[in-house]
DNA sequence: TGCGCAGATGCTCAGACGAGCAACATCACC
DNA sequence: GGTGATGTTGCTCGTCTGAGCATCTGCGCA
């Protein structure tokens, strides 16, 4: 009995999803009554034999993204789909892409926008449309201008985003990592950094991403740590770094000596921010963005679906 | 200005169908009138943002049987749908049990049905219902019921469709393929041999699979060829067999010589009968597939969706 | 055999929806 | 600046659809 019933919603689905015939139209031709269609085809609905996928880069999980509001201390929540997406690259470039849309329709306006650096954070710079925004002055929250490979980059982003919204840019001049707490504390307190960590600490909004605690993190390829370094901070709980601070699963600093090292506004401050944007996509990120929501680091998530997924606990 | 109207509609698509809103709900959200947007999610829909699947084992792909009817001979089509399908087996599976679904239906009940052996429609005999018919009888149109190594599957396949529709099995006492013309000529003269060929030849109505030409051929494994004879046939353009008769892309026999010593009935049988089933699942069949229903070896075809989009020459 | 119950089926009705049409803006070209 | 072609927007009307309610059917039980 149920089973027929079963076969004919499934028959009943295909006429009207397929061939979208009416309901009336369907009856006739499976030699039912239209109420009986019409309830076929909520029980096919209910049973989820039916999936609907909206298959565009632009595309969003409104339903997980409620979930998200719903169920954690996010103020909101941008989630991209993964629908028909075929690598990590084509993920991020969503997901930066949907970061800049919920950047340039944020309100209030923020005066002053306090990013960090990194691959993510550069492809939002590039997909943020020229004039996105009128006077936003950027600020950079953490170190490491100098020393990179791909110099120019960390600055570049800062100067896209500012220049896109008709505003400018402050570069925080200092290296992401000192070698010794000395010099750390020595070139935080020179004028020119302190200024800027100052105008940081009190930026109105912050927008930032995460790095993943493995060889691949942006702080190792940059020289500022190596492979080894990196496995001890995951021996010691690591699972990933924000604002070139590394944290365990519960958004606890991993190594407090190493952090005494690190140039840059401080956890805390990002923990008190009204607006904290953070920009977090790829499969290897799910345990640092788990940790990122899980602690309060951010007010604002946007990832991806299987990231979103994952951050909500229903692990794929 | 189109990009606007895109994005839109992905908004729209997103409201209507992940959160089901009403159309006059997403107006107000969107400060859209709600034509607007019942226009926007038509847009959608044909652009191929929506997408809509069945996911269920018995599901099926109207479409695609239409598209089949109207641009080849076929009289029917059956495809299943392969949403959400793990493994090329999973695919086999599901098309058997639409071959059986057909059979079941199928109008007029034919007297005798002749049936071809292999993988396919052992399955397809076993996906059958008990009473599917009453009173069908079944007669083997090809041989190859001894020396097999899984021996009795064949005449299984046989015996329990007929069992099923309480009609009586007729089997066909021979090897596939001889290795004397001679022999051939010989055991067809043979009165038992002889009488089975002629009811196979009069049958009302033909179910058969076919295999592809390679080492895993059904053909290779009961030891009637070796791998150096099919990969002989490929060189001269065999693509696949049906009924233990190999063809090349246009459906022609390849090797004459080896079709004389093939005992089965003609192709021409087939090609002239009014009701011919062709059962064919699974990537490695879409060549053979492609023979089959272009040389209208076959009036209706049970087949999955990648094959029947290879079929139609859509190539995936 | 008759009774009562639960689930299935069919009907009423209001609200949601889409096709087609009219009004209007936009633009190129004269 | 006028004029028509083109495309966009909003409206009317009749159809489609789903929720809620009445009715029926099958089944266990006395």
């Amino acid at each position: 009995m149920t089973d027929t019933d079963e076969l004919l919603s499934i028959r009943a689905a295909e006429l009207y999803y397929e061939e979208n015939k009416t309901q009336d139209e369907i009856g006739t031709v499976l030699r039912l009554t239209r109420w009986k269609v019409g309830r076929l085809l909520a029980q096919a609905k209910a049973s989820g034999f039916i999936r609907i996928e909206i298959v565009h880069p632009r595309a969003r999980r409104l339903s997980i993204e409620r979930r998200l509001r719903e169920n954690t201390h996010l103020t909101d929540a941008i989630v991209v789909s993964s629908a028909g997406v075929a690598s990590d690259e084509e993920l991020q470039s969503r997901t930066a892409q949907a970061a800049a849309d919920y950047l340039t329709g944020l309100r209030p306006v923020p005066r002053t926008l306090g990013i960090s650096w990194g691959r993510t954070l550069h492809e939002v710079s590039l997909h943020l449309a020229k004039g996105w925004a009128n006077g936003v002055n950027v600020v950079q929250i953490n170190g490491g201008v100098s020393l990179n490979r791909r110099a120019g980059t960390a600055a570049a982003t800062a100067v896209t985003i500012a220049h896109k919204a008709s505003g400018a840019a402050t570069l925080l001049p200092s290296p992401a990592i000192l070698e010794r707490h000395d010099t750390k504390l020595a070139i935080e307190a020179d004028r020119s950094v302190a200024a800027v960590l100052t105008l940081g600490a009190s930026a109105s909004a912050y927008l930032f991403s995460a790095g993943q605690a493995d060889r691949n993190s942006a702080l190792v390829d940059s020289g500022y740590l190596t492979a080894e370094q990196i496995v001890e901070l995951v021996r010691k709980g690591a699972v990933g770094d924000i604002v070139g601070r590394y944290v365990d699963s519960n958004g606890n600093i991993v190594d407090p000596e190493l952090d005494g090292r690190t140039v840059g506004i401080q956890l805390e401050a990002l923990r008190q921010a009204k607006t904290a944007i953070a920009v977090i996509a790829g499969s290897s990120k799910h345990s640092i963005a788990r940790a990122v929501v899980g602690s309060g680091l951010c007010t604002v998530l946007v990832t991806d679906e299987d990231t979103a997924l994952a951050v909500l606990g229903d692990d794929v």
